[in-house]
DNA sequence: CTACATGCAAACCGTTTGCACCCTA
DNA sequence: TAGGGTGCAAACGGTTTGCATGTAG
């Protein structure tokens, strides 16, 4: 039994091929990936599945705390990626869009003062950095 | 001729009775508001206009930076806001879905900092915080 | 008078859903 | 063998687009 058989059962999920596979994939890509992006790899993989339960599968395990949901501005599709303890953020090239992970969070200490500035509860926060990558900030941007 | 007069027309763009009532309204609003709000604003004050007009206009003038893009978690549809220079961030209640303005922004030095550490051109970020306002919090959250 | 703006309706595209069938536990 | 999971096709909802008409400059 895998790790990944482990998790889906710890959930309380039932462990069929698609969930195993589709799991397998967001757990190896190093980086958010579509559900679209999930559903073509496991075609690659001959795998049969169909969007829908791509879909559908993505949403049980984000509801399960097994992956997360993420938005990047510009995309209109929603990326996901493996739920890991630590909370990472993304800088994203403008021009190529590839994404960049940050290690480490410049926003502990804020959401304190926050929390006690507005007398809200903060559970968390978004952010995503833009800009341009060094190849392409070298050619002309826009 | 009023501010908003004047700004369309710095922009190059023709100065419609529309695109007028559209500016204004989103530059009125001191919270983002999105396409159908507009829509429904334009329709109360008896001007009328066609829902894919306002969509047109509002992406013009996030191109001619009158306006800017933003999207929540969670939430599908786009907003926009007048484009200030200062920047903002927002706090979203994520059980009433109420958005509001936070001063200040945490990260003006952590972005030259970054752009060192990966030698990319730092245009800008996004943040938003999310967590539950005074009274949500109190109500059993989720 | 002409190039840009608008209205209308239809297309689009990512995502969701209803329902019948399938298969894990 | 019962209840959750899947496939399929159709719907959905926000947004975009093609085209004919209107209007600002």
């Amino acid at each position: 039994m895998s790790d990944t058989d482990v998790l889906i059962k710890r959930s309380g999920l039932r462990n069929t091929k698609q969930r195993k596979a589709i799991l397998d994939i967001i757990r190896i890509s190093e980086l958010p990936v579509t559900a679209e992006d999930v559903y073509l790899e496991l075609k690659k993989q001959h795998i049969p599945v169909n969007l829908s339960t791509v879909y559908r599968t993505m949403e049980t395990m984000s509801e399960c705390m097994l992956i997360k949901k993420l938005r990047f501005l510009g995309e209109e599709k929603t990326f996901f990626e493996y739920f890991k303890a630590m909370h990472r953020h993304y800088l994203v090239c403008l021009r190529c869009k590839k994404i960049l992970p940050i290690s480490g969070c410049p926003l502990k200490s804020y959401e304190k003062t926050l929390e006690e500035k507005t007398d809200y509860s903060i559970s968390g926060h978004r952010l995503d950095i833009y800009g341009y990558c060094p190849q392409c900030k070298e050619t002309d941007n826009i």
